[in-house]
DNA sequence: TTAAGGTAGATGCAAACGCATGGAACTTGA
DNA sequence: TCAAGTTCCATGCGTTTGCATCTACCTTAA
């Protein structure tokens, strides 16, 4: 067992045990956890957002995470418009409504966040937030 | 945004990438990566081990996992018997066609895992590990 | 001993998922 | 300029998931 396998474990371990945590707690209202990253993602990552970009960032296949936006503007949440220099392509962003149950979803999930991980120390964090950067950006090879 | 806050957005980040990177491998065969966590997790624990406890390690639900764990059974993989000293429970192992499948999968996916955290130093590997250690024992609060 | 409450795992069912594929629009090179 | 290849997103379809609920078994206490 090498040290970056016993790391990836313990990783996918944490991981699951805090998602678990989250899951449990009574924060989501009528929206999946899954759901919720999609709103947050395009509140993160500015919108209008390509669904490919998006793909990105969610943990789903495209042809769900296509049938997780069309529920979503069904719900009024999110806004799905031709892209204009690309009409292969849309252009994702938060509705109002949308912008506003992100917000409230997520004040109190961040709350839980910070009280899930109020067992490091802040140099923990900033090495673990550092770490996982690198790891994320090093998205090809 | 407080630094808990940043360190959960960049570590869900990393997980969502690695686990892409690693599904697009052309290492599962005829399973999933969630019934690969199942084998894996069975030959780590040591077996036999009970569905909750197998619950707790995996990122599913527990009727979810109890029809996976049917589908592992006929395929051959794993072994379910009664619990002596429980009956409501079941104890959960390995078949050697089980071990023998996670064995054959593991190898090429540790140096998969190797390969894409190889942009971490050896510290960096160590405080990775320890510190996503630290947040998954501490399960409950 | 036994009734009340809790825990382990299975099952019905609707919703969501992934894979394969489709059509439309962009890009490239001859 | 246009055929071949690629990219973008949507859709058909069988499988898997989660929620609610069920049964069976264990535990506690009166």
């Amino acid at each position: 067992m090498t040290r970056a396998n016993e790391a990836w474990e313990s990783l996918m371990r944490a991981y699951a045990v805090l998602m678990k945590q989250f899951n449990a707690e009574d924060v989501w209202g009528d929206l999946t956890m899954r759901e919720y990253d999609v709103l947050y993602t395009l509140s993160k990552c500015g919108s209008p957002l390509r669904m490919s970009e998006l793909n990105r960032h969610v943990l789903l296949s495209q042809p769900a995470l296509s049938r997780m936006v069309d529920r979503l503007v069904d719900r009024g949440l999110v806004d799905r418009c031709p892209d204009p220099g690309d009409r292969r392509g849309v252009r994702l962003s938060l509705t109002p409504a949308g912008r506003k149950t992100q917000q409230e979803i997520g004040r109190p999930h961040a709350r839980s966040v910070t009280r899930a991980l109020s067992v490091l120390t802040p140099e923990e964090l900033d090495q673990l937030a550092a770490i996982t950067r690198k790891l994320a950006e090093n998205e090809e090879r």
